[in-house]
DNA sequence: GGATGATTGTGAAAAACTTAACGACTATCT
DNA sequence: AGATAGTCGTTAAGTTTTTCACAATCATCC
């Protein structure tokens, strides 16, 4: 229960995942040892900042050897809480959502979706990907107490109604798919990922941020 | 043709099309004026930052007054290049693809998504949200020079080899969602936004990095 | 068992980004 | 017209993140 190892970046924690699912496939190829320029390569992450991410967590490899595959997996899984499971409820189960009960998540992930919820009545009594869909006027019910965050993948138009509902039934963080920026109280965290911002900065980049063509081939 | 004007930090590139979104909205609502403060609890973002944000782009608003809705409006359009059209391929009609072609792209936005590709023959030949759906074996054929971005959604283990044709058909930006980080010349732009991993690093911050509760009331 | 090459962990520097603070200016009210 | 409240643009400070560079250490080979 170490509360206050406050001091990993918060940079540094968004890679953490990534990480994760590096090494799990090294370790599922039956790899032994890996370097923090080979992880590299592969995570596209600098390897300095490797090094340095580790680094915050002690030492975890060993100098000129590299990283021990099985030990950091082993780390990782407790660092990133692999046992305990967080119960997830995904709401609006459109395309996007949709997409998200079919992923695989239980495969590397500390996360499951327990519940989903729609409108549509053509839905609700089915199940999608395993997770069984419910109507939304049991939110509250079923929420309650049980669940730790939520996706939201309705139409925008709903986001803060179906929010201010997830707050008052105890959920503490919310991956908020729509557009619209929603409001929360202070202890609730929120993360936007907007899909069509996404590609709006994806082509200015490409406009205005032009790649050094490089004549070196890579080895 | 104002090439260098390279001074506009990445962190700040990356909100302009959400700046743009939510100045649109103002002026549908036929708001004359906006503060940085009221747009800063609009879209989540400090608003000095904001400020600072736009006076990159040289002095847009006026003290004591704030910002001329139209006039920002004009100005984001002419710098987010709103008027040229940059074109889109989406690779991988599952879920996903389709929840993107769904979106209702052309609304306050410079991108249109052309072509669909997928392998699944049902879909071949139909019209997904009104953007036709073609054989991937015709992919550097359609593609090749007209198609500046793809956005990739097909199975993590199709993706080298899907980006690998793209590469060579002349894309120059690509929108990954699979949870494979791919490799590319230098000169071709990826952005990686990978499902899974938000939903693990959101679930981490809520472990790990508790917010204030806090007792005041917002007004 | 010593020499060689590989690799970590980290101090220090640099770069990138955010926030505070305030002078200068504007609008509006009385 | 003067006072008041509001707001920008920006300087400077603060914070976070990345990167460099190298001593310390380990594995391996002859």
């Amino acid at each position: 229960m170490d509360i206050e190892q406050h001091k990993i970046p918060q940079a540094t924690a968004k890679r953490l995942p990534l990480y994760y699912r590096f090494i799990n496939n090294l370790h599922s190829q039956g790899k032994q040892r890996v370097s923090s320029k080979e992880l590299s390569e592969a995570v596209k992450v600098d390897s300095a900042t490797i090094r340095r991410d580790f680094s915050y967590f002690g030492a975890l490899g060993k100098k000129g050897y590299g990283y021990n595959v099985e030990y950091l997996l082993s780390f990782f899984r407790k660092t990133l809480d692999q046992d305990e499971i967080t119960k997830v409820a995904l709401i609006g189960v459109g395309n996007l959502g949709t997409a998200f009960l079919h992923y695989n998540f239980m495969k590397n992930n500390n996360t499951k979706i327990e519940y989903a919820f729609d409108t549509n009545a053509e839905k609700i009594g089915t199940e999608i990907g395993g997770v069984p869909v419910k109507h939304i006027d049991d939110l509250e019910d079923i929420v309650k107490g049980d669940i730790t965050a939520a996706i939201l993948t309705v139409p925008s138009s709903a986001a803060q109604g179906i929010t201010d509902r997830l707050v008052k039934s105890g959920v503490s963080g919310i991956l908020n798919f729509t557009p619209a920026r929603i409001t929360v109280p202070d202890h609730i965290r929120v993360h936007h990922i907007d899909l069509s911002i996404e590609l709006q900065a994806l082509v200015y980049f490409l406009k205005h941020y032009p790649l050094e063509e490089n004549t070196e081939q890579e080895e």
